[in-house]
Order: structure tokens, then sequence, then C-alpha cells
DNA sequence: TTGACATTGTTGCATTTGCAACGATATATG
DNA sequence: CATATATCGTTGCAAATGCAACAATGTCAA
């Protein structure tokens, strides 16, 4: 029988299992808390700082890599609900970070901007972001970060 | 300067980028889009034939690994909300898929099993969890399936 | 042009969630 | 033993969330 990658060898099963199931090998389970953490650890940093939300970060962060950006654009790249995205840029915009205007070329869509406050929150929580992940790769070998990177890539990718 | 695994090298940037902060490369965030992806393709999946929600397949996972769990060594493992945690255990009661009762050596405790219809569920979604992995993992080579687990190891013990 | 249909963002509403307070039980200290 | 302190699980309540309905705008075909 092939090892699918979710069953133990046997010599490191104490007992006979209840199941085939490996709790501790299932990629969704690990990969939500591993997410859970990280998110939580990191939005503590720049809630104390700045006093924004993890959805509100979610938009900030989109805005910090392209100018203007309408709601539809990042709640289906981030798999955030429209309508979460929609009250974290009206937050935002409440709390001067973002503008919001009506794109004249589509007059549905909305053209959300980074102020100039905006901009100056991005870049620091930007170097924190990096300081973050530099702690946090520190455990794995060089080599390891990339190939990291790309398999979560392609696990993305097929996922869409 | 070292590359801490955030910058992309320069041939690769198009135009100057606003920030050095590269968000396609930020763990927290790839990591957080992946997770839910994946939670929410295998929910489809148990919730279409059993009715449960995510919060009480987590509950049910840890049910199938240890015979008997209290609600604290629930919530501690999973990064679950105490209160989540009481009240799924309260609905999986309810719809019969888990008996509680009070540790009579420590009767602040809460001792939580599976019925013998919470262990028929528990099997069948552990089935449907080894083939949904074999799915996932069928892009990546299988000496990298090991190292991809390995990896989020590393992390999860560095990130309590 | 008109009318049917599609898309975008906001809002109302019911559900879920997180936090704090609480009662019940256990442990430690005097 | 008596009292203070800690732990566990539940619950009330406010805030966050997801879903569906909606208005406004755009597109397409007759």
């Amino acid at each position: 029988m092939p090892n699918r990658g979710l069953l133990k060898s046997s010599q490191t099963q104490r007992k006979p299992p209840l199941t085939d199931f490996v709790l501790d090998e299932f990629l969704p389970y690990r990969l939500t808390i591993l997410a859970t953490r990280l998110s939580e650890q990191f939005a503590e940093r720049y809630r104390a700082k700045f006093g924004i939300s993890v959805p509100e970060w979610r938009l900030v962060a989109h805005l910090s890599q392209a100018e203007k950006v309408s709601i539809r654009e990042v709640y289906q790249r981030v798999a955030m609900d429209k309508s979460k995205t929609s009250r974290a840029a009206a937050r935002l915009e409440k709390a001067g970070y973002v503008n919001k205007r009506t794109n004249p070329a589509d007059r549905r869509l909305v053209e959300l901007s980074l102020t100039a406050k905006g901009h100056a929150m991005s870049a620091e929580i930007g170097r924190m972001g990096i300081a973050f992940q530099g702690e946090l790769l520190i455990g794995l070998e060089p080599e390891d970060r990339e190939k990291f990177h790309s398999m979560i890539e392609t696990m993305l990718k097929e996922n869409p």
C-alpha cells in the first residue's frame, strides 16, 4: 500500500491506532494552526502600533503593492468576504488611512488608494513584516525557504 | 545586504517597488489564504455529508486520536477559543456524536468521547481526509511532502 | 434605443465569535 | 480546618462575520 503522506510508519505508533487518519499530518489542520498563530502574532505588533485589525491590514497590504485597487480586486484575491472588505475599507477611510472615490471609467467600482498617513503606516508595517519573517525563517535552511515558498505556490495554484 | 526571503531579486521586478515588502512572499498572508481555502474545500465535503461545522470537525478530529479528552485539552492544542470549543461540544452532544460526562477524578473537567454514531462519522471523515490529502499532495514530489511537513513542524515549534 | 441581464459595493439581519464574569471544583497556605 | 487562590467549563453580551437582498451602474442583443 503506498504511503501517501498521511500514514505514520508503524514503528512510531505506540498503540494500534483508532483509525488510519493521523491528525498531526493533516495539512488543512496543521496549516490552519500555523497560519492562525503567525497572523495573530504579527497582528499584535501592528495593532499595538496603529490600532488596525487583521482585515484592515490585509487591505492595506494590497494597497502597498498596487496604487489603486477596487473592493472586488481585494476580496477575490484574499479570500475575504465582500462585506468584510467593504467594511474594512470604510473603517480605514474613517481613520484617515485610505481614500475612496468612485472610478470615473466605471462608476460601479470604488477606487481605493492610500493617503499620506496610510503610506507611512504601510511602510512601517512592511518593515515590521520583513523583520517578522526574518525571525520566522531563522530555523530553516536558506535553500529550504525558497522550497517552502514554491510548495505553497504550487498548492495555491492547484486550489484556486 | 542579505536576502532574508522577502526581497525579490531585482531582475524579477518590473517597476521600482513602492516598498521592499513583497506581499506574495509574506508567510502569514500566504499561509492564511492556503489554509482557508483547504479548510473550506474540505469542509464542504463533510458538511454536505454530516452537517457539522469546522469547529465541530476539529473537536471530532481530536477525539479520533484520543479516546477521551477534556475541553481544555482540545482548545489548547487547536488554537480555538474556550467558548467556541464548549459550544462545539454542546452541539455535537445534541446531535448524538459525542458523550459528555464530568470526570469523576476531577469534577471540574468534562470528559468528551465519541458515541457509536460519532465513531462512524469520524472514520468516514478520516477516509475523506486521506483522500483529500492525496489529491492535494499529488503536485509535489514525494520527498518534498515529508520536507513540507517537517518545515511546518519546525515553525509550529518555534511559535507556540 | 430599449429592455433583459450581469456586475459592483453596501446594508439589514441572523449567526458566530471572543472576551469577561461567573459558579463549581480543586489546590495551596496559614 | 479555614481561607485564599487557581483551574475548568458555561454563559451573557457586544462585536465581527457571512449571506442574501438591494440600488446603482454597466453590457449586450434585439
